[in-house]
DNA sequence: CAACAACTATTGACGTCAACAATTATTGCT
DNA sequence: AGCAATAATTGTTGACGTCAATAGTTGTTG
């Protein structure tokens, strides 16, 4: 961006007015005030932290969160194209090749040919696979257990039904 | 990583292809309910649209959410150290040079040697910095709006506060 | 039916970004 | 004075996203 070398499109901000509405915080919101006063701010912030726990969990499976969302993704839809996991998922068609690719070499899943087009592959769900998402599945539990700390099992529920509405409207 | 949706925004993909989803989901199964089904990972899915659209929304102002969030961090204690920064944000000291550096270049911020130790550097927001940040905040709340569509206003305020629940856990 | 457009998986190049090690300057300790 | 610890910084490495290009395949259309 505009690091150091500052080579590329060098945008200047033009920000140059001060106007604007005054921004009463209003004591109606009192979080308003600190870091996380932005609830999509504050989902970014909790999004890596998961992230980086959820990573640190699979290491030493040799996976990585990609790898554990193609094989969710395909023990739901029991068989999909690489196009369908490229949608889907939100992954570039490149980047479903290498994550396939390992997950075939640790014998997790593999690619068939489809009977109706022949420039398509199947991946499907191998049976190590399948267990291997049932033992890793306990360790990703621990690990959301640990995020959700302070939080009892009722406001847990109650987080996860808000995110899951909130995630399901952007067509995941 | 980029998860799906904001990414490839102006022309649906439109899987026209087959529809793979029998998909007999057993709530008894936990590895099989689905790829949201674990709280963390969603988490992980949202932070990551969340951190797309806050990106987005900031480019135009050639900043990115690293950029903001020391932005947002100096406004609330006015003057800190790099050190402060880092361990405050959960970056990287060596990242926290390149942002000071950008927000440098642009106006916003500066380093002024600290009195104690010649070794520190104070960090602190200048005018332009501080309305740059009363404009971008209307924005961001846009963006928040927008993310969090299909909730009312009260569901905003109680995913809000368990979030800053368990943000707060993590010493953030 | 033959040419052409669209599509699938794949590879490669390029720039970005975050985590880690190493360096320099400075401080505190003893 | 000597030495460990600390603040900022640089450099490096690996992961990642984007884009462009290719080969093989399918569908369409003139």
């Amino acid at each position: 961006m505009l690091e150091s070398s500052g080579r590329t499109e060098h945008r200047e901000p033009v920000i140059t007015r001060q106007n604007v509405t005054p921004k009463p915080i209003d004591a109606h919101e009192p979080w308003m005030r600190g870091l996380h006063a932005d609830t999509g701010y504050l989902l970014y912030r909790l999004g890596l932290r998961s992230g980086q726990l959820f990573n640190a969990c699979l290491q030493e499976s040799g996976l990585r969160l990609r790898h554990y969302a193609v094989l969710r993704f395909l023990a739901t839809s029991d068989g999909a194209l690489q196009r369908e996991l490229s949608a889907r998922l939100g992954y570039d068609p490149s980047a479903i090749v290498g994550l396939v690719d390992d997950l075939e070499k640790l014998g997790f899943a593999e690619r068939r040919p489809s009977p109706d087009d022949r420039r398509s592959r199947i991946v499907v769900l191998t049976g190590s696979g399948r267990a291997f998402l049932r033992d890793t599945d306990e360790a990703g539990q621990r690990v959301t257990g640990e995020l959700l700390g302070p939080l009892d099992p009722a406001e847990r529920e109650t987080l996860h039904a808000l995110l899951l509405r909130i995630a399901e409207d952007g067509l995941n």
